[in-house]
RNA sequence: GCCCCCAUCGUCUAGAGGCCCAGGACACCGGCCUUUCAAGCCGGCAACAGCGAUUCGAAUUCGCUUGGGGGCGCCA
């Protein structure tokens, strides 16, 4: 499989990027990667019904976001194209027919009505539900009759009714399941479009595809690929169902669990290095600690071997963290620069941003930023005209307003004609000041922050005066005593 | 109902017979640092689902039970 290795990411739009399908994406590009073989996108797009709008975009969009490139497929071409199974309906269809024409197959009559029947009453005496093969062995006299009732028939599989069918799954081990199980499933509807079934069987086969990595979900459908490739003569790929992603109630991730779709945690403001750090961690572990992997090191350490085969439970927590843990790690220039479009859109009035001053105010939160959105609610004192706040937060521990107003106004005065305004002299200044108060530091810092940022939490009380500038810092002191003054 | 898969701290996981009275990380709780917050550092809490069997020895092997998940569509 040195050299041979191709694999494929096969989503169907009928939908948001879902971040389970993204981790199988992943996984099949770090494979890829890791073995130095192909990554294939193949649209599934056979579901005429469910198809929406867009989702195609979404969904390579959420691909190129995360850096997984891919070798063959939309946009790219490839020699093995068309990459749409909307665009490949003719090979679908030719192996259909040659599957009728072997005897592996069939036309069936049956409306969506009687078999809904069939089913809800095989639910109903407890009996698995499945299709009860009425048209497998239709003489010619009755399939006239029933073309004359029905133009438009599906056609079925004939899943072989003893035996067993046996693989090996590269992440399970060996697999069985009973034939006698498995009923015979649909190959192509009645609107000309293959079943899933059949178009991975029959793309997988013409792509080449060595390896076939998806999520559990489909281990049940395995049995029916194995045989489907062996009636067509192909040789099969290898299979590795991957762990399920679940909720935090355990049942399969979906939207009631909050974000899904990878197109919120973008806009969430989670980097793609975190996003892609995490979500290999979730069914792959290299080791007993290492933890953060940068997509190099995710590429030469990724294997099929240490895939689990628990289902995981997405834990936004540890995410948040491996967020903040990237975000801390961005040079302050990148930071800035990643930093700005959630800036632009989360502060709304006013503010025309100064690169300057923007490049001054970030370094000063990159350490307590978990996510790039969070930074317009860290930076808004920053930017916002006039403060907001509780007068009492102006009081601290210990002191009444009168104290807090003394420590203002004797400030304001200390601050005035204070050259340069920068961290340092600040520092230097408002030290003392505190002793000369009978306050402790922390009481007078505390009462300039509110008045300085109109909060108790912000950045380091000196930096952030500096980059505010005296004017600024002047001003709202001053603010700060008359609110006080007011009552 | 039937079939398949799975089973270690709340969560992600390490562990492929003795290195494990089970290791790391997130979260949580303390402490240190400190002008708040964050970061950092130190410490703590917390798990092998149960029962049998194999073995000198089992989280690791086997069986059963229980629990969880998935599948059983003219959806993928």
């Amino acid at each position: 499989m040195k050299n041979h290795v191709r694999v494929r990411y096969a989503p169907s739009p009928t939908g948001y990027p879902h971040v389970g399908n993204i981790r199988t994406a992943l996984f099949n590009w770090l494979f890829a990667r890791h073995h130095g073989g192909s990554f294939i996108v193949r649209i599934e797009d056979t579901d005429v019904a469910r198809g929406v709008e867009g989702a195609v975009e979404a969904i390579l969009d959420g691909l190129k976001w995360l850096g997984m490139d891919w070798d063959e497929g939309p946009g790219v071409g490839g020699s093995y194209g068309p990459y749409y199974q909307s665009q490949r309906l003719d090979k679908y269809r030719a192996s259909a027919e040659r599957l009728i024409a072997q005897g592996n197959a069939y036309y069936c009559y049956c409306s969506p009505e009687r078999l809904e029947q069939m089913r809800a009453e095989q639910i109903r005496r407890k009996q698995p539900p499945g299709y009860d093969r009425r048209c497998r062995d239709l003489s010619q006299s009755e399939i006239a009759g029933c073309r004359l009732e029905n133009k438009n028939p599906v056609v079925r599989f004939k899943f072989p009714t003893e035996g067993k069918t046996t693989f090996t799954d590269m992440v399970r081990g060996e697999v069985t399941f009973e034939n006698a199980r498995i009923d015979d499933f649909v190959l192509m509807k009645s609107d000309g479009y293959p079943t899933y079934h059949l178009a991975s069987v029959v793309d997988d086969h013409l792509m080449e595809i060595s390896h076939v990595l998806r999520a559990e979900e489909w281990l049940s459908s395995a049995p029916r690929h194995l045989q489907l490739y062996q009636a067509l003569g192909f040789e099969p790929p290898r299979f590795a169902h991957l762990p399920m992603l679940l909720g935090t109630d355990r049942s399969k991730l979906s939207k009631r669990h909050g974000a899904v779709s990878i197109t919120e945690y973008k806009e969430q403001g989670y980097l793609p290095e975190a996003m892609v750090n995490f979500l290999a961690l979730l069914g792959w572990s290299l080791d007993d600690k290492t933890e953060i992997m940068s997509r190099q090191e995710l590429i030469e350490n990724f294997s099929l071997e240490r895939v689990s085969k628990t289902a995981a439970i997405f834990n936004r927590e540890k995410l948040e963290w491996m967020n903040g843990v990237y975000i801390r790690k961005l040079s302050p220039e990148d930071f800035i620069k990643r930093a700005t479009p959630f800036l632009e859109e989360g502060l709304p009035e006013e503010v025309p941003l100064s690169d300057d001053y923007v490049r001054r105010i970030m370094p000063l939160i990159q350490e307590r930023a978990r996510t790039l959105a969070e930074i317009p609610g860290l930076t808004d004192f920053f930017f916002t005209k006039k403060l907001e706040y509780e007068t009492e937060l102006l009081v601290g521990k210990k002191m009444d307003r009168e104290s807090a107003g003394r420590a203002l106004s004797l400030s304001l005065e200390k601050l005035k004609p204070l050259e340069p305004f920068d961290e340092n002299s600040l520092e230097a200044l408002l030290r003392p000041l505190a002793m000369e108060l009978g306050l402790k530091t922390g009481q007078l810092f505390g009462t300039l922050r509110v008045a300085v940022t109109g909060r108790t939490v912000a950045p380091p009380l000196f930096q952030t005066m500096a980059v505010l500038g005296k004017e600024r810092c002047l001003g709202r002191i001053r603010e700060a005593i008359t609110s006080l003054n007011r009552v």
